[in-house]
DNA sequence: GGTTGACCTCAAGTTCACTTGAACTTGTAG
DNA sequence: CTACAAGTTCAAGTGAACTTGAGGTCAACC
């Protein structure tokens, strides 16, 4: 018997019952049967809850993480859409790369007005420019 | 006449003027005055403005930001409190990176089950253990 | 100096991602 | 066999981040 009970998904993955639920509304995840009228779930599906964490953070919404992935938790749009996911995301982490950076050197640098701090300037200008791209929020 | 119409730094951003009075209402820019009704706003609330998509983009809330930059745009919590952002920004831009390496490989991979390809299981895993961590979202 | 259209305010509505509550069912322990 | 803790459904509520609509104002052009 290897089959988790909703308690033991949400203790695991630190996701709680009522948002499992809902995930499972909205063919996020899917339970593989049931017990009386508890749902059992497969130890597979806290890989692919740490998936979806994983693309909320990322930016995607639930929606946009059905789509991308099933309820299975496989891959299942085609590459091209895959590969231009991960560009999206590539572009996003570049930008937070650098506001990491402009964080980390207003926490360093003496300076009072960060605003006319060169490097702070420079780091947030290579930051701009995000917004309008369907792909990464 | 320097001075930016709202319309003109909508068009600028790309954010829509009411979400731009919705900013300036929750304190995270400030209009330079008034031309009649008419809100005015300096240049700089551009960069102010991307700084502000940028934070967005990394997962911090309205509130968060109107707390790391004031309505002018400068760092304003102390030191120690921007290193913690930038380490928890550095936390999320790893497991990004780690999911953009993840789906360029499913992208890339002949195989049909992702899930039993070992590249994509181990990129998975090493993207996983996001949640519960207030600063990154 | 009147019209006009872009801006204003304020309240209410919307979407997303859940949470909460009420009323109900059931496997397991005693 | 009864009790009950832990699950279940379904509807409604919540908070964040905006958007929309109604009704009002006014700077600028003709």
């Amino acid at each position: 018997m290897k089959e988790l009970d909703i308690a033991e998904v949400a203790r695991l993955s630190g996701i709680p019952a009522s948002a499992l639920r809902y995930y499972e509304e909205k063919g996020l995840i899917a339970s593989v049967g049931r017990r009386g009228l508890r749902r059992l779930f497969d130890p597979d599906v806290l890989e692919h809850l740490s998936l979806i964490s994983l693309g909320q953070a990322a930016g995607f919404s639930l929606e946009e993480l059905a789509a991308m992935f099933g309820s299975d938790g496989r891959p299942r749009i085609d590459r091209g859409a895959l590969a231009a996911k991960a560009d999206a995301l590539d572009r996003t982490i570049r930008h937070l790369a650098a506001l990491r950076d402009g964080l980390r050197h207003a926490a360093a640098c003496p300076e009072a007005d960060h605003f006319a701090c060169p490097t702070f300037r420079r780091l947030m200008k290579a930051a701009a420019g995000r917004r309008k791209q369907k792909g990464g929020r």
